[in-house]
DNA sequence: TGGTTTCTGTCGCCTACACGACAGTCAAAG
DNA sequence: CTTTGACTGTCGTGTAGGCGACAGAAACCA
């Protein structure tokens, strides 16, 4: 499960957007770390080491219940900074982050994290935003929770494709691999209940899959669909 | 319904924490406003217009759903301060505020607010820690919502107890008008089920009401309840 | 004190979805 | 090729919890 690079609950929500010289500065005076596929990075508890910044590869950020269950919140693709809530208030780290394939992290220790942002004014603000875009999303998906599975994946298809998708002859792809079995983790399903929902969509026409890659086949009408 | 000051989904989050010298320099260049009980103090989607203090009274944040189903997110007390995150990433209001009886607020514009941030420097880590708060309460939640109702009430019990609970002769009584129709607004479950799980704590002598209040008769137990 | 409103207790039916099982497909690896 | 492991399609069966309905209890009001 997971070999390839599954998408993301959110990741629209963290992808490379620091401004070049924060990011920089940011990644001068960190240290670098390899991980090979499925290490941990660190699991939730643990004390905050620093800022994760990702040069290569990808960190998933997941919840395992009890039961063994997992819950994906989100998946960093390199250029990503993440791991900050530790460091504003010295709690441990709310969810796990284990590496997708090979994958090469930045580790800012926390003193010199707030050092960065003391000499870069900027940096609260946008450390702040980042903060209330996680927040933002936090609160949709605790909305749509209530709402039928059907709904729930039509959203999250459309959210993958504005992040992965290409605009191809047959309407858009979502360029990742993206087993059904990752599809249900990240809305909190089981993969039988992702393919029946993922064949009814198909039925209508809405969705086909080509050599592996979802692809909406009508992006308007996927979207009316959520409305009722 | 919801006549009483209801209890909340995150209350122990925003509670009035702000350091008295940065709260007294935010309300130093508020305007105030008087709402009545009910009255809509801004809806979802709307432009953000500042920082909001309430002074008196309380101010309840939900969502309402498509089909009137009502989600209670969080209940700012006197003393809270709210509404930032509009601020912050300059986005409307993610979530509707309501007065809950009597109410009286302050409001920052938000160039007053950016003014105050400037000049206290402590002030964005405040708020980063606020924003942080939030966003660990919120991941709890997205975790918890796949768990049995069961489970979700105890804790909510827990937490709402850890905020409004006095102890009493016979255990630890939530000083709050709490009918069981809100309990179900804010576990996103209908009244009945509430009902049932409530008495099921009942029969096993956990729980009590006495004169409308709930009173917890066996805090530890009601605790270990949650982990199998 | 009686009337109205708001809450609580309880039933029964019904649907969405979980969970287990297993067969079919497909692609990479020997 | 053919084997192996991952992924998909599909069917039961079980159940938590939604939804409507309504009766009793309390609280509130006149």
């Amino acid at each position: 499960m997971a070999e390839s690079a599954d998408a993301v609950l959110w990741s629209q929500l963290w992808p490379a957007d620091a401004p070049a010289e924060l990011s920089a500065a940011l990644a001068a005076k960190a240290v670098s770390r390899q991980l090979r596929h499925g290490e941990w990075l660190y699991a939730k508890g643990d004390a905050a080491t620093g800022l994760i910044g990702v040069r290569r590869g990808m960190i998933r950020n997941v919840h395992v219940a009890e039961d063994g269950r997992e819950l994906l919140f989100g998946l960093f693709p390199a250029g990503s900074w993440f791991g900050e809530i530790s460091l504003f208030d010295d709690a441990p780290r709310p969810l796990h982050a284990i590496a997708e394939g090979e994958t090469e992290v930045l580790i800012l220790a926390a003193d010199k994290f707030r050092a960065v942002l003391d000499a870069h004014p900027e940096g609260y603000r946008h450390f702040a935003r980042v903060l209330c875009r996680k927040l933002r999303v936090a609160f949709e998906q605790i909305e749509d929770q209530q709402r039928p599975l059907a709904l729930r994946l039509a959203k999250r298809l459309l959210d993958l494709a504005a992040i992965y998708g290409e605009t191809s002859a047959d309407g858009l792809r979502i360029k990742l691999a993206l087993p059904q079995e990752d599809l249900a983790r990240m809305l909190g399903a089981t993969r039988q209940s992702i393919n029946k929902e993922l064949r009814a969509l198909t039925v209508q026409g809405l969705l086909a899959v080509k050599s592996g890659r979802i692809v909406l086949r009508d992006v308007d009408r996927l979207r009316d669909h959520l409305l009722p």
